[in-house]
DNA sequence: TTGAAAGCGCTACCAG
DNA sequence: CTGGTAGCGCTTTCAA
């Protein structure tokens, strides 16, 4: 079985507390006790029971991250910066996926709760925040990334997603867009702010907003690529169809573009493409994809950050929204000066042999 | 402060004992009780501490998981599929990433051990087994996924590396490349044995192995991309250049071909080129990447029914090694009957203008 | 400088 | 059916 400091008191002869107080680094412990302690913890190899600790202690140093989706990038990114950022503090994190579903969202978070979490951090998959009042009344303090919630305040940290739509249509616009479309995401705070973006670049410029401009996808997960696919088609049968597309996050404006080359269409040339994330393999696409950076692993370390200070602080501070800055990232996809890119042909000659 | 058994059971007249047994679904409590007991607890969000519990039971429902990198898809995958798996059996995750560093590694196991997990998971960064003998000596039930020690007998889920190399350097040899060449990855199994299984294809081939065709890289995480180019221009100064290229993992790949094509030859006319991991986002790259698919998700699923088993087990059940079976999956990056990619020009015009 | 006693919130065991 | 007692492994408090 384990052993426990019981064991290694009994060893010694001394006691359990003093053992206790040698692996605290408690100074009131004589320098040849201490020694004997440590070389006896060393040689059984015994490590304090965390659970027994934080019982007592009411810590757990345990954070709990919940994330719609641990495979899209940005969650995974910003879920490495937590982890690396909280360990230097001897804190562990706990994740849990939501596959963007609220009800195991809703089940995640209780069980975590039941932990009892230092701190919980959450990219929510919901629409409302009203259920999260529940964890409002537990001890637990909590932290939004991502996605917050209208009407709802809570201690958030993201990008400031309007002026990431402004940044893309503007972007757009620039490179001579004449009709800009935009394929847009969930009813989630990002989703409906960058739209506004959207709209208010729009309307900064004296362009038209075009309801037939915008279409809307149900999810935001890697698998995206699909229903951006099927978005452009139906972008693609507006007449005229646009000539620049701002999607709301990249493998969507992956799929868009796959359905525009499918189309016989040349990228950025007939249309130009912005996504949203700035994924690492965007240069690396069939066409490198222009985007706009959400600096993930900006917001783990300021969500990291956040968390730490309201654990220390004696009495819950006040709420603190953190909103970072987006950031353009110019690729070939909107480069109309650059390459055109063009489904190539199967028999297309190489120029190499 | 949070609400704890006693104070049910001081409201409602009632033992802690009692209390405790509705929450556990016992089934030796009146109807009546047990009405009353829910209705306060509901009323009051009232939620057992998992902490409490587990120190008495002994049991933590808390499985630890060590990756080498969270970003990369391959482990995030296996992330996503262990957790969802173990979620349904009430099981939480903790997810720790070593960075590719054994140093931390080890302390990040050390830290979980002390959580007193029911099992920990590890793709391990360290070259050697041997650390873990002191995991070994815990009661801590352990699994190697992805990577294990020669040697080193442990419980493992992963895929067949050998028939990996192997089936990537066949079809590199069946589309008609004469000279493969293999950007291998670090000295751990995976990399051992992909090599391994490149030399004995081009051995059952009578093609002779040149050392000078294979490069070494040192690391595998996303930003391999950059390695992957370094060793492709070592690759394309040998004369003559290599033909087709066997790639550890799809980063390396990805940089192998960008540095093809910036080189001025085509792929996969001039020169074919697969990967190994089957990323998510393979088929959008510039240039659609063959690979072999390593069945992340399996390995996840297999690995948590694996843990729950010995869990569930009385005694310590035999170890077991589970090896799942590699596929090849073709794209164009070795599809010399079909496109051939080149580098696009500034100047090249638009033919769709 | 050391340690005895009390207790964290819960469950196992057994008596009524 | 219900509950008293003991105890999980540790820390806190305070007395020696």
């Amino acid at each position: 079985m384990a052993v426990r400091m019981k064991d290694i008191a009994k060893d010694l002869g001394l006691s359990v507390v003093t053992i206790s107080k040698v692996l605290r680094n408690h100074d009131d412990i004589g320098d040849e006790t201490r020694e004997r302690v440590l070389a006896r913890v060393k040689e059984l190899n015994y490590r304090p029971n965390l659970t027994a600790r934080s019982l007592v202690t009411g810590r757990s140093y345990l954070i709990g991250l919940v994330v719609p989706d641990l495979l899209h990038p940005f969650f995974a990114e910003i879920a490495k910066a937590l982890s690396t950022a909280l360990r230097k503090k001897g804190y562990s994190l706990i994740i849990s996926s939501s596959e963007e579903d609220p009800e195991l969202e809703e089940q995640e978070i209780d069980q975590l709760l039941g932990r009892q979490l230092d701190a919980l951090i959450i990219a929510s998959a919901r629409k409302t925040g009203e259920p999260l009042r529940r964890v409002e009344k537990q001890v637990t303090p909590y932290i939004l990334v991502d996605r917050e919630f209208v009407g709802f305040p809570a201690n958030f940290v993201g990008i400031d997603d309007e002026a990431a739509g402004i940044l893309a249509t503007d972007h757009l616009i620039a490179v001579g867009c004449e009709r800009v479309a935009h394929i847009r995401g969930p009813e989630i705070s990002p989703g409906i702010r960058r739209f506004e973006g959207y709209k208010k670049s729009l309307a900064q410029h004296g362009m038209q907003f075009h309801s037939e401009y915008v279409v809307a996808e149900r999810t935001v997960d890697v698998q995206s690529r699909q229903l951006g696919a099927e978005g452009m088609r139906r972008l693609l049968s507006t007449q005229p169809p646009p000539d620049g597309v701002f999607c709301y996050n990249d493998p969507l404006a992956m799929g868009a573009i796959d359905a525009t080359l499918e189309a016989g269409l040349s990228v950025p040339r007939d249309i130009a493409f912005i996504g949203c994330g700035n994924l690492h393999y965007d240069d690396s696409l069939r066409v490198p994809l222009s985007s706009i950076d959400q600096q993930s692993q900006r917001i783990g370390e300021k969500a990291a950050r956040l968390a730490l200070s309201i654990i220390a602080a004696k009495i819950p501070p006040r709420r603190r929204r953190i909103i970072l800055d987006p950031s353009l990232v110019v690729r070939a996809s909107t480069d109309r000066a650059g390459i055109a890119y063009r489904p190539p042909k199967q028999d297309e000659p190489s120029r190499n042999r």
